[in-house]
RNA sequence: GGCCGAGUGGUUCAGUCGGUUAGAACGCCGGCCUGUCACGCCGGAGGUCGAGGGUUCAAGUCCCUUCUCGGUCGCCA
């Protein structure tokens, strides 16, 4: 039996009219037009071809077989008395002389319709991938990871080898830059755009580079990848804008700010005080979204402020401006604030104004989602069909710890702290609040997704101890902790500095899709549960003694 | 672990105030149809309404418990 094709099924055109072909592919459909009158699709990775059928032999063979069998059909190519203008192939058609089942689809009804699959339980997709990747609407994501994962190696410089400290080992060898594209293992819960204990990252790290040159890799990589794979053409341009961590959360309530809205957080706490509105009470923090040109219903906003709720955990308030005073929502309690209020937002007849109230942290929280909310809501404020980068710079290296209530790493550890060791020694003596210590780290974000984390690293064990010492920690913690580092370090080590994006998330942007799942070959649930291969399972008592593994009762309740 | 949403023929969903035989579309099976391309037309089969318990003359619908999936928070230097 050969099975050799003479042609893929995206490949004929009408110029190869009369040639005696073999294609090979699965059965799609066969729509039955006449007594002896039909049609069948084939399809293959590259596309369909239509099989004319116009026997009655024909016409009893292909109803034999199921659809999704894998066929193959010899023939001679013919141009269509109909073409379809909507296909490449649709200009010809095989007419068959011989048609043989290479596998056999045992089942007439399938878990979901092939075409249709993207409607189905998720569930039941990824128990079925490989039905479900045999729809081109799928298949076409994970064809574009591998595009872009090889535009990526095409515009890095060579050199593969292993993360985080093992990359800043190398350049502590004398590399000096490292690429590679890995899979990382974390582990934490899932989320809509991250997969659960897994991921791949672009991971690079560069000796005596500074927080710039980092920036200029990546803003010289991602534009043209972006620009020819993305699902929209309008992309930021180098260099991207940055943006200070403290200025984000105040501007925009969130460290990964979606820049195609065009709404802002201000803050009102000063004008909102003494009001009879609990949430405004004094000791809170009150900011406000203006949002011009509302048409928005009362149920809708209602909806609205139910699902910030449940993103942000705390209740968003609102009120409106008609005829240049508050109607609706807390108007009641702001009636004599208004005129203040209204000078002050620059607002207008038709404005809605987005409150969020509380503690300081939770207000600019509530703040975030309120308006990447509104921005998706109010018609006119979200140029949604483009790409808006921004570098978030200056994280504060430290932080009040909510459970300690004393001094803690904020962020990453082994980030430079901006201004070295003299800034460390000033808050040691101090001169400053270490809290406004900043650190030469930085995300890089794509339309509210966090493509990347990265920084200048602390190269300096001085420094290291230093900045160990401002959270009650010293030399002994470092070098037990992470003697590889610091015993390198000690060895001269050169600045140096990295980044990481994601690829899973950056393919997400690219193709337009909402989870990161639509992305993955083979995606775990929430649950990192593979349902397809049915794993985790059950271990054999062979594969414990084998790794000398005892399991116990749990002792609980 | 908390909160929110969902679970009804193979698939996606509808199902009002608790009330007769639980509907539709697609798929499947049978029939018709000579140019379809989401083909069309006619007919048919297919349901433990996630599971368990309760209220009621009567539960897909109300209550309690529980399981599963998704979203989100916690978490993720």
């Amino acid at each position: 039996m050969t099975q050799n094709r003479t042609h893929t099924c995206g490949e004929l055109r009408l110029t190869d009219a009369g040639k005696q072909v073999k294609i090979v592919g699965w059965l799609e459909n066969l729509r039955e037009v006449g007594s002896n009158l039909g049609f069948v699709v084939v399809r293959d990775f590259y596309g369909t071809t239509q099989v004319v059928v116009e026997t009655a032999e024909m016409m009893a063979a292909f109803k034999a077989i199921n659809k999704e069998s894998t066929i193959s059909v010899e023939g001679v190519v013919r141009e269509r008395a109909s073409k379809n203008p909507k296909l490449p192939t649709g200009e010809i058609e095989v007419v068959p002389q011989k048609v043989e089942v290479l596998g056999r689809c045992r089942y007439n009804e399938l878990p979901f319709e092939i075409n249709r699959s993207r409607d189905a339980d998720e569930t039941q997709r990824l128990k079925y991938r490989y039905l479900d990747l045999r729809n081109p609407a799928v298949k076409k994501n994970i064809i574009l990871r591998c595009n872009v994962v090889s535009a990526l190696r095409e515009a890095m410089y060579a050199l593969p080898q292993a993360p985080q400290q093992f990359k800043q080992l190398l350049m502590t060898s004398g590399f000096d830059r490292y690429f590679q594209i890995a899979p990382c293992f974390r582990d934490e819960d899932a989320r809509g755009d991250r997969s659960p204990g897994e991921f791949y990252q672009l991971d690079m790290e560069m000796a005596f580079a500074t927080q710039d040159d980092v920036f200029a890799v990546l803003e010289d990589v991602l534009p043209p990848i972006f620009a020819k794979y993305g699902t929209y053409d309008i992309a930021s341009e180098a260099p991207f804008k940055r943006i200070p961590y403290r200025e984000a959360m105040e501007r925009y309530g969130s460290d990964k700010p979606d820049l195609r809205i065009d709404l802002e957080v201000r803050d009102v706490t000063e004008l909102t005080q003494g009001t009879e509105f609990p949430p405004f009470a004094e000791g809170n923090t009150v900011k406000a979204i203006p949002v011009s040109g509302c048409e928005l219903t009362r149920k809708q906003i209602d909806k609205l402020c139910a699902d910030v709720e449940v993103q942000s955990g705390a209740k968003p308030y609102w009120t409106k401006v008609e005829n240049g005073a508050f109607v609706g929502g807390v108007a009641k309690f702001l009636n004599d604030r208004a005129p203040a209020l209204i000078e002050k937002l620059g607002l207008a007849d038709g404005y809605l104004v987005g409150f969020a109230a509380g503690k300081h942290d939770q207000a600019v929280k509530t703040a975030g989602v309120l308006r990447k909310m509104l921005g998706a809501a109010v018609p006119g404020h979200m140029d949604k069909e483009r790409y808006e980068f921004c570098w978030i710079v200056d994280f504060p290296m430290y932080e009040i710890g909510e459970e300690s209530g004393e001094l803690e790493f904020c962020h990453n550890p082994f980030s430079m702290p901006s201004g070295g060791l003299e800034v460390l020694l000033k808050a040691e003596r101090g001169e400053i609040d270490p809290l406004t210590i900043t650190a030469d780290q930085y995300d890089l974000v794509c339309n509210g997704v966090e493509l990347s984390s990265g920084a200048v690293r602390n190269h300096d064990p001085e420094i290291m101890i230093k900045a160990f010492e401002m959270v009650r920690l010293g030399e002994e913690d470092v070098k037990q902790k992470f003697p590889a580092m610091y015993n390198a370090f000690c060895y001269g080590a050169p600045p140096h500095a990295g980044i990481a994006p994601g690829v899973d998330r950056m393919v997400m942007l690219l193709s337009g899709e909402e989870t990161i799942r639509e992305v993955i070959p083979f995606p775990m649930n929430k649950n990192a549960q593979d349902v397809l291969m049915g794993a985790p399972s059950e271990v054999t008592q062979k594969q414990l003694d084998e790794l000398h593994i005892q399991v116990t009762a749990k002792e609980e309740e």
